[in-house]
Order: structure tokens, then sequence, then C-alpha cells
DNA sequence: TTCTCGGGAGAACGGTTGTTTACTGAATGT
DNA sequence: ACATTCAGTAAACAACCGTTCTCCCGAGAA
């Protein structure tokens, strides 16, 4: 009589190892790439029989597009809160912290995305390309809701929130590469560049 | 008798079918990435013995580098011609064409920096890096020949001319990605991120 | 010519891979 | 209480992998 809402402990348990697998595919993840990520290898260190993953994945193509929308779909409401700051000086801070944040509590998951977005499994290429083109949408948005977006064009427009996702990707695999002794020459190094970018928009319609 | 300089058809053959492996490699790298890339994969693609591949590379990683190095290592004497100009607005048309050509001649060698820029095979990564660095050092002493440069810091001149090339890494993934009837769509959108940059530049200095 | 060097061929090795098939047993629905 | 569903197991499969060893034979030096 129970209704199709109440967990149980089968679906917990079977998400329960999901999740593992999801986990130890990340950690493998940080020296190698996914197309030769072997499934044996995840099913070996997670502790079960190389058949279980069949349960959860098709593929680790499969498990590859279930770890994007898990990392960059938690994410859009973290972004969120950094857009509705409204100064302009302010928000470049708040967002490169953020993503300094980011980068130290879980990096794993951060080389994972910069490595996939170009890497050569396509169905996760594309997941990526997706998730990032929602945040430019976000940012638009964001951008369009301030007075100094009066007489731009809705492709202009576009086209800065690109360079503004564009260049926070570029910025957390900075972080990746610098460590966490290069934290604050990265920091600064991309608030100049949020700044290059800012003074440009000032000065767009001349 | 014959001078050191002298060819000999031995040395010769050798490195035809050393130019054959990267050849290979390049091609199967279209949709893999290196740490996926087998070594009998390739002697396969050429029609060598897998033991042939041990005469040239010692693993895949090394091919890897090779691959890296002739890849960008060409490129420099380009990237100069380009950079010569002084105009603001025809160096910006005159890169991105540039771009735009490289894409659509051998669009084979830009999607595997791409990949493999943040990829999982640790020595080509830091080769790559240490061509992109170099591009941006060349890029940085071009703007600090112009008047424009005055009062610019060098960390700011470093900060400037490292935009400039990520700006055209990524205008190369856009082409790619774009394919051939999106080129002067990507084209536009990439002419407007410089012209922005080239803006923020003017306005640096208040 | 004769000797040497070295790129390439061939076979074999132990190990790993993805996938299939049949099976177990505990949580579940009736 | 009984029947069913299904996550996980176990074993076997052919195919592939990187690496080692031995041999071959033509180019280049003497």
């Amino acid at each position: 009589m129970s209704h199709s809402h109440t967990v149980g402990v089968r679906q917990a348990q079977k998400q329960k190892t999901r999740q593992a697998l999801l986990d130890a595919a990340l950690q493998l993840l940080e020296e190698q790439s996914l197309s030769s990520l072997g499934l044996r290898e995840v099913t070996r260190a997670v502790g079960v029989a190389p058949t279980a993953f069949y349960r959860h994945f098709r593929d680790t193509a499969d498990l590859g597009v279930a770890l994007v929308e898990q990392t960059l779909g938690s994410l859009h409401a973290t972004i969120g809160e950094a857009l509705a700051e409204s100064g302009d000086g302010v928000r470049i801070d708040r967002t490169v912290a953020l993503i300094a944040e980011l980068v130290r509590t879980s990096p794993a998951h951060v080389r994972f995305i910069a490595r996939e977005r170009h890497g050569g499994v396509q169905p996760v290429r594309e997941a990526i390309g997706a998730q990032l083109r929602r945040f430019a949408d976000e940012v638009a948005a964001a951008f369009a809701r301030e007075p100094e977006a009066a007489g731009w064009s809705e492709a202009d427009l576009r086209m800065l929130a690109g360079v503004y996702v564009d260049l926070m990707v570029m910025t957390a695999c900075a972080f990746l590469e610098a460590g966490p002794e290069g934290e604050e020459q990265v920091s600064s190094a991309a608030r100049r560049q949020l700044r290059l970018m800012s003074l440009g928009r000032r000065h767009w319609l001349d």
C-alpha cells in the first residue's frame, strides 16, 4: 500500500551504489580522460562485480553525462546569487571568489568539466555544451535587467555573456593549474580581466 | 666520405614512417583522446609491425608531445606576420581570418590541441602550456612595441596578451564546433569580442 | 667486397577489456 | 504467506593490449 513517492530500502541502496560508481569514476578521472576509463576499473574501485555496472549505466559515456549533469546542474542556483549583485565592481569580486571556492572545495569536478569539454566522447561534450549555454543565457538575462544594457542588441548581449562564461571557465582552469599557493595571483589576474571587459562594455556604444 | 648534412636513404625512410605514425595518430585522435590511443592502433593504421613503434617513440605520450611541437611550433612564424599589423582594427580582421584559415586547412591539428590542452596526459599538457605561453610572450612583445602601451605595467601587458591568446584558442574551438557553414557567424562574434577587449584596453588607464 | 649498424618483422607472453549467460537472495506487492 | 521483481554475483568468452625476445636484410662505412 506504500505510495510511489516513498523511497524504500530497495531504491535507496541502488542510488547509494550508483553514487559510489560516480564518485569512484570522478576520482579515477583525475589522471586520465573519460574515453580511456574502463568499466571494470570503476567497479573494482567501488568493490562490486563488473556486471553490476550495467544496472546503472549503459557504458562509461552514459556515466559521463550523468556526471556532467550532477556537477553542473547543481551550480545554477549558486550562480544566480552572484549575478544578483548589481554593482559592477562588487559582482566581479563575488564572481571570482565564487569560482575560487568552487575549485577549492571540489577540484575533481572542475577538472572533469575542463577535460571533457573538448574531450573524446561526443555525448559528454554535448551535455557540457548545453549546460554552459544555459549559464550564458542566465548571465545574458541578468545583464539585460541592468540599466547599462540600454541600446544593446540581443546578439551583442549574448556575445558579452558568452565571453563572461568562457572567462570563468578559463579562470577555473587557471586555479587548478596554479594550485592553492598561487590562488591569490590567479584571483587578481581574473579580476583584471573582468575589469577590462567591463570597461569595454561601458564604451561599446561609441 | 659523405658529409654529415647529407640525408641518406636510411634516415629519410626512418623519418618517413615516423611522419606516417604521427599522421595516423592525428587522424585517430579525431574521435578519441590521447590517453585512450593504443600503440597497436597506430601501427595498424600505418601498416607496420607494432614493435616498429618503439624505434620512434617511447610510448603514446611521447608521440603526443612530438605532435604538439610539430603542430604549434610551425605556427610562431605565421603569428608574427599578423601581429606586425599596426592598425588596431586591421589586426583584428587579420587575426580572425588567420585562425579561420588555420581551422579550415588543418582541423585535426586544432582539435588535437584543444582536446589535449586539459587532457589526461601530463607531459602533453605541459608541452601545450609551454607553447601557448610562448605565444603570449610574443603577443605581449608586439603590444609593448606600440604607442598605446605607454603607462602600462609589464604584468598588465602580460595579462592582456594572455587574454588575447586564450580568446584565439576559444575562437578556434568555436570554428570547429560550428563547422564550415557557421564560419561567418563565428568570425563576426570573434571580431566583436576582440573589439570589446580593444575598447577596454583604450580606457584602461582611468 | 666485407663488416657493421639499425629499422622493421614475427611470434609469443601475461594481463585486461567489454559483454553474455545463468544464478542468488532480499526487498517488495498482493 | 506466497509470488515476483531486481540489484548484485560468478564464471566464461573472444578480443585486444603493451612489452619482450629473436631474427632478417638492406644501407652505409671500411
